[in-house]
DNA sequence: TTGCGACCGCTTTTT
DNA sequence: GCGGTCGCAA
């Protein structure tokens, strides 16, 4: 049995203890929020609530697998029956299951943000619409209206008319273009990230049968940073909690910073009118950063008018050292400030992997990288490509996919284009005649690519064989055996280091039992979490530091037009979420934070001369300490 | 199809 | 200032 009262403070135990009953728990930075989850997961457990009846749901991998990992430690059941995962997960599964009745192959595939911009190409084609076009949406504008538009359940011309008036006139043909791109993945049957959501809940608004029993099956539905989930992800929720009204739904209203990607406040703010009978509670304790850090922090956060209005209160004692606003002539003595100030603090113990500098944009941390370069400080940023987002990975998992769904346009259109002479044109000319003809052998290459061809088409009818799709690792060994390497070698100067990847490709293809979950796991498993693993200062946009803490933490380019950053500021709830993401980057610290800005930067586009950010503005002058580095850079 | 010069645009990003 | 994309020529 766990020890409850002693592990646990009374607000967290009320939570974790709370009897049945929809509970929202409002949980400030650093306040055990992850601790609250896990232990009610256990303490549901250990009142022998079935596994299988419990709904985790997160918004990354690492949360989801970081919390059962915990659970599992702290009780002796297996957490393996938990539905606990990422809502793309959750409604990926239902979706797997119920293929047939949501009207999709049972071997599906899924695409990527890269995959879905390819296909919606072919839409932009199909409409002889010039990708250049004038007052037209490019593929990722477009994809991000469309993405928006299903996250919010508001159809297209209702979401272009109020968030996009500048593309007001080109309503009509994006509605169409809406329409090409939703029956190439059908035709294709393929669903992006959001159609896993929106087909998930569609296929349990129509099956009365199928949402009756989950609603009755799930007893206790759990949601992890609940301020983040936009409308079609509260709704999945909610229709799967509906039955027994047992959801907990944990989150800090002062922490919500995706609205831009559909995520809305509102379903926290209106959670108690959704749930009359709901309870609401508060972790206000903060056990991460010192008294000062926090006042700073609740100061900065208080001009916000939309939020559950909380004061965090210490835990932590006094270090009766203020945080420090830095005023810098130039960017790069902001930089070279940072640098010597992260050599004193080395020479005062802490070490590099307590330290982090935060920003709002990738682009503002230019200058300090190229002074910790010179200066010799190891660094780490969290950004880039992602494994399993390199060509080459993608590559080699096209050839399964085709091997699993062989209606996969997009993929067969990546392989095919790999021969010589095969572009765009040839690819589609190719695809029709394969789709046309429904087999491999039917079609006739280009003259170019006669040689290795047959030796595609026979590489192709073996890893489609029932045995080897469940024999994942081997299939790619056999792709790469059998075709890839060749292609590789006679391509890319870094070929060596491109079989390496492949070869890591491999062995974590041998964890998985069949080709499609091993598909399943690349593409919804794209963020490779190896954030604490490397060595080094820690640069990270605040976005991708939530959730994180640093005894140091810089925030850098506190500079008005900056952070905020000029294109938020036009809205009041632009604005609002800018605080927040300030307010998420002061509440990283534990033991010293620096505010640091410039007051002139060097840049081709945008105003040169530079205001201290109006957060800065906000915050009571006593609560910090003013800093002005004495050397010039 | 491919290669090259011109041209645009430039916040945040998980799944 | 730079990288990605487009249009055009070979």
């Amino acid at each position: 049995m766990i020890d409850y009262v002693n592990l646990l403070n009374e607000e967290q135990r009320e939570a974790v203890t709370a009897t049945p009953g929809p509970i929202l728990v409002v949980a400030g930075a650093g306040s055990g929020k992850t601790r609250a989850l896990t232990y009610r997961v256990a303490y549901l457990l250990d009142n022998g609530v079935e596994p299988s009846r419990i709904v985790l749901a997160t918004f990354t991998n690492k949360a989801a697998r970081q919390m059962l990992e915990r659970v599992g430690q702290l009780i002796p059941h297996g957490t393996e029956a938990i539905w606990g995962g990422t809502f793309h997960h959750l409604a990926h599964r239902l979706l797997r299951r119920h293929a047939a009745l949501a009207g999709y192959d049972p071997s599906f595939t899924i695409l990527d943000r890269a995959d879905s911009a390819e296909l919606l190409s072919e839409c932009y084609e199909e409409m002889k619409l010039s990708r250049s076009e004038v007052h037209f949406p490019r593929r990722e504008g477009a994809l991000e209206i469309f993405g928006l538009a299903t996250n919010r359940e508001t159809p297209l011309d209702k979401l272009i008319a109020e968030d996009f008036p500048h593309f007001a006139e080109q309503t009509e043909r994006l509605v169409e273009l809406a329409r090409l791109y939703r029956k190439r993945k059908q035709k294709a049957s393929a669903v992006d990230y959001d159609d896993l959501l929106s087909e998930a809940v569609r296929l349990l608004r129509d099956q009365n049968s199928i949402r009756e029993e989950y609603q009755d099956h799930f007893h206790h539905i759990l949601v992890d940073e609940y301020q983040d989930t936009s409308r079609l992800q509260a709704e999945f929720i909610h229709l799967l909690a509906a039955g027994h009204r047992q959801i907990m739904a944990v989150g800090d209203d002062a922490q919500s910073i995706y609205s831009w990607r559909g995520a809305d406040i509102r379903n926290m703010l209106a959670f108690p009118e959704r749930y009359p009978e709901c309870r609401v509670l508060y972790l206000r304790a903060n056990y991460r950063s010192t008294p000062e850090i926090l006042s700073l922090a609740n100061a900065a956060i208080a001009a916000n008018r939309f939020q559950f209005p909380k004061e965090l209160a210490p835990v932590r004692n006094s270090h009766r050292l203020k945080p420090a606003v830095v005023s810098c002539p130039t960017a790069n003595v902001q930089a070279s400030f940072v640098a010597s100030q992260i050599q004193t603090l080395r020479r005062e113990g802490v070490s590099w992997e307590e330290i982090a500098i935060l920003y709002r944009a990738h682009f503002h941390a230019l200058e300090v990288q190229l002074e910790l370069t010179r200066a010799g400080i190891p660094f780490e940023i969290t950004s880039g490509l992602r494994f399993f987002e390199q060509a080459h990975l993608k590559d080699v998992a096209a050839f399964l996919r085709l091997a699993t769904n062989p209606r996969d346009s997009v993929a067969f259109s990546r392989v095919v284009r790999m021969f010589p002479g095969v572009g765009e044109k040839t690819a589609n000319r190719l695809w029709e005649e394969f789709s046309r003809k429904g087999d491999l052998s039917a079609v006739s290459p280009p003259k170019s690519c006669t040689a290795s061809w047959n030796q595609w088409i026979s590489l192709q009818r073996e890893i489609a064989s029932p045995e080897l799709r469940q024999l994942p690792a081997a299939q790619i060994e056999k792709v790469i055996d059998g075709f890839y390497r060749e292609q590789v070698e006679s391509q890319h100067a870094d070929a060596a280091h491109r079989l390496e990847d492949l070869s890591q490709l491999v062995s974590f293809a041998a964890e998985f039992p069949d080709t499609d979950s091993l598909l399943t796991q690349l593409t919804l498993l794209t963020n490779t979490d190896r954030s604490n693993s490397r060595e080094g200062v820690h640069l990270s946009t605040i976005h991708q530091a939530k959730g994180l803490e640093w005894r140091t933490v810089f925030v850098i380019m506190l500079a008005d037009g900056l952070f905020p950053s000029s294109r938020s500021t036009e809205s009041l709830m632009g604005e609002e979420e800018e605080r927040r993401l300030f307010y998420v980057a002061t509440t990283r610290a534990q033991d010293h934070l620096f505010l640091v800005y410039p007051r002139y930067r060097a840049s081709h586009y945008g105003e040169n001369s530079l205001r201290p950010s109006r957060f800065l503005a906000e915050i009571p002058r006593e609560l910090y300490s003013d800093v002005r580095p004495s050397r010039i850079g």
